[in-house]
DNA sequence: GAGTGGTCTAGACCACATT
DNA sequence: ATGTGGTCTAGACCACTCA
């Protein structure tokens, strides 16, 4: 619909098909305004996108170098729902939906977010299978004020689409921390753990457009199976 | 130096000075260019930064809400030196350095990155302490094509401030990857580690400006001592 | 010197939210 | 209807790289 947003796209597409290969340069920023009948500002920001995905490298006097994919590849970091990820790959995945009610915010959440505590929430609780192994316990709370329930199928397949598509929820950032921590019983209950004692906790805030917190979720992994991998750029001097 | 980043910083101190307080709206975009006699995407650029490190939400039609930084404090992500993470919090840290010399890439590293097997790099091996106790073990290998040598000082306070202001090296980007590992002897023998079994290792391939790959790292954390924040924003629909 | 990306401008029109 | 941010333009000048 934008015209960035489309040039960024098919800038993308045309790097993944090696029509520009790893180390080549992009044409320069004024032959692609000519060809995208555009002008340079708008390629620029299609080329910010390029840059902010990893898929090029701007260098000035120089040009656009096209990076290597298959070295950065997979890089899965932000904001990403277990099934955009699992789409994003070809992994044989499985989620499993052990609980979907509503309940009280528990009194550490409410502490923590300075929200009343008989605010009304909306716990879920999954697992995520691969390969036929329980890798993930999932554990979210979803503020009862913003979504009513959450149909059972919906959290099966894919909850961002139901809240964005359906609920037509615009979900905006999330702070997210990395702990590891002790197992507990549940862990212990629902995953293969074998002799582990520790499991790493992927804590998320999720936050709307309109700053409202809407979200906390618990991601709880099996260790040996988790993997985080991040593209990242040095900033600086902010 | 330039206008927008100029500007990028001042709104940011006010920001945390609370001269625009969390949840409030900035000037908008109009007043803001008049406000610093500068056009208005100067001041959109500005805002991009913002955005993108946390500080704002905006909303068409409505204006730029400051997000609550108290809440969303710290978040310590990308590409970011031990030196720099310990400068932003008032920890008490240090560095020693237990290795600092030339050698021959291990081969595991030449058959990943394709490197000739003869290849000099330079191996560092460092750890961080903090309030007294080792809870990270670092080891670096700089390809010697780039960085001849590092004195053991500059490895000791900052490698990046040696590597980017002494030697002019501009580092732009990096793909980390975060995985749990079983403990080594030599975490065992250098670390704190009680009875643990596993570390956690970030494992970061560091690349300059001109694309070349410099630098490989594996930093092992002790588990109960590692913590990874990160702000993110979702991306609908690249 | 020619070509590249980086910054900045002044203006236009659109999409959205609020009154 | 007004004001907000989002997109896009055409042009200018600067900083840098490379032949």
């Amino acid at each position: 619909m934008n015209k960035f947003h489309e040039i960024f796209r098919d800038l993308k597409q045309r790097i993944e098909q090696r029509e520009y290969p790893a180390g080549s340069l992009l044409p320069s920023e004024l032959n692609l305004a000519q060809m995208y009948s555009v002008s340079r500002e708008t390629i620029r920001k299609a080329l910010r996108l390029l840059l902010e995905s990893g898929y090029i490298q701007k260098q000035q006097g120089k040009g656009s170098i096209v990076l290597d994919i298959q070295r950065l590849q997979f890089p899965v970091s932000g904001l990403t729902s277990f099934k955009e990820l699992q789409d994003g790959q070809q992994i044989n995945s499985e989620t499993i939906v052990l609980q979907n009610k509503v309940e009280t915010i528990p009194r550490y959440l409410a502490e923590r977010f300075h929200i009343p505590e008989d605010q009304q929430v909306i716990s879920l609780v999954r697992l995520r299978k691969i390969s036929g192994e329980v890798i993930i316990l999932d554990k979210d709370y979803l503020l009862r004020d913003i979504v009513e329930s959450v149909p059972t199928d919906a959290a099966e397949i894919s909850l961002y689409d139901y809240l964005e598509q359906e609920r037509q929820l615009n979900i905006a950032y999330a702070k997210k921390e990395f702990v590891v921590e002790p197992i507990t019983e549940e862990d212990k209950h629902y995953m293969n753990l074998k002799n582990d004692t520790h499991v790493v906790v992927v804590k998320s805030e999720v936050y709307l457009e309109d700053t409202r917190l809407f979200q906390y979720t618990e991601s709880r992994h099996r260790l040996d199976r988790f993997k985080f991998v991040e593209f990242a750029r040095r900033k600086h001097s902010l």
